[in-house]
DNA sequence: GGACAGGTGCGGT
DNA sequence: ACCGCACCTGTC
């Protein structure tokens, strides 16, 4: 097992693990959690000055953290807009320890299908379900399944783990990807990047979005879900419907759109919600 | 019992 | 292109 540190002002682990990027996580204490990604493992104890991870690929990890990203800089670029109501602000400074993880393509995709229309609670029931059954077994746990394994179960498997409706689309996409095993290696940016998922069963506009900067670290995208729905309509209304939310809070907040949407969405969720339970 | 989960596909205009 | 609607399932 590898181990190093890392400053905790802008990496908060509870913050980084829970604002809904991710959802192969634990909490295994007060101040302690653990984090699956494809075949890795690590667990991360966050400290009064660092956060400590103990791990099987220290390079991985790194990486997977995005600990190269200067986010000190992102912040207080953010913070020195002219912000008339102060509400970016105050989500910007209360979720500055918030990194956006550099996390597998594959693996994002078939998380975000499965997130489609789903609680975060019963999301991570069936990623876990689908892990233990078809992914290869590990020292830690289960590692994610590849395309080909995922490939070679029909529907009924994902509906017996609990999927729900999402079960064709998961079986569609992963023969998508078992055939066409070169399928994310041309992608470049957003643009021409997002019509490739898009065709993909089980991908609408919010799902390539998610995709776009949580597997491949593209900002300027803005992931428009019920509770952006929520803040675009209190903070940034201006008439325009649902399907054109994306591209306004696009343009209105440029190359950190992507992050802005993780401060806003983080922010309004754990301070501002009414319904205590959906977080846990 | 109805509404809600980090929405999407589908069919009808 | 743009609606409106059904949809698995667990939880409140």
């Amino acid at each position: 097992m590898k181990i190093f540190t890392f400053p905790t002002e802008y990496f908060n682990v509870c913050d980084t693990l829970e604002c809904g990027q991710v959802f192969r996580y634990k909490q295994l204490d007060d101040n302690k959690w653990c984090v699956w990604s494809l075949n890795h493992y690590a667990e991360l104890t966050q400290g009064d000055d660092v956060v400590t991870v103990v791990c099987d690929d220290e390079e991985y990890f790194r990486n997977y953290f995005d600990l190269s990203t200067d986010y000190g800089k992102i912040v207080a670029d953010i913070c020195s807009w002219d912000d008339s109501h102060k509400h970016l602000k105050h989500a910007t400074q209360m979720g500055k320890g918030i990194r956006i993880l550099r996390q597998n393509p594959f693996e994002t995709t078939i998380s975000f299908i499965i997130s489609a229309n789903n609680n975060i609670k019963r999301i991570q029931g069936i990623v876990e379900r689908l892990c233990v059954a078809l992914g290869q077994k590990t020292d830690f746990g289960y590692a994610f399944p590849t395309a080909e394994k995922m490939a070679s179960v029909d529907e009924a498997f994902y509906a017996s783990i609990g999927a729900g409706y999402r079960a064709s689309y998961l079986a569609s996409t992963a023969k998508v990807f078992a055939n066409n095993p070169n399928f994310f290696d041309d992608f470049t940016d957003s643009a021409s990047d997002k019509p490739k998922l898009l065709s993909l069963l089980g991908v609408g506009p919010k799902v390539a979005d998610c995709i776009l900067l949580f597997g491949f670290h593209y900002f300027d995208v803005f992931p428009v879900d019920t509770w952006v729905k929520k803040i675009y309509h209190n903070y940034y209304e201006n008439g325009l419907p649902d399907n054109k939310i994306a591209g306004y809070l696009v343009q209105t907040f440029g190359q950190y759109a992507g992050i802005i949407q993780q401060y806003l969405f983080y922010f309004e969720r754990k301070y501002l919600q009414t319904d205590t339970n959906t977080l846990k």
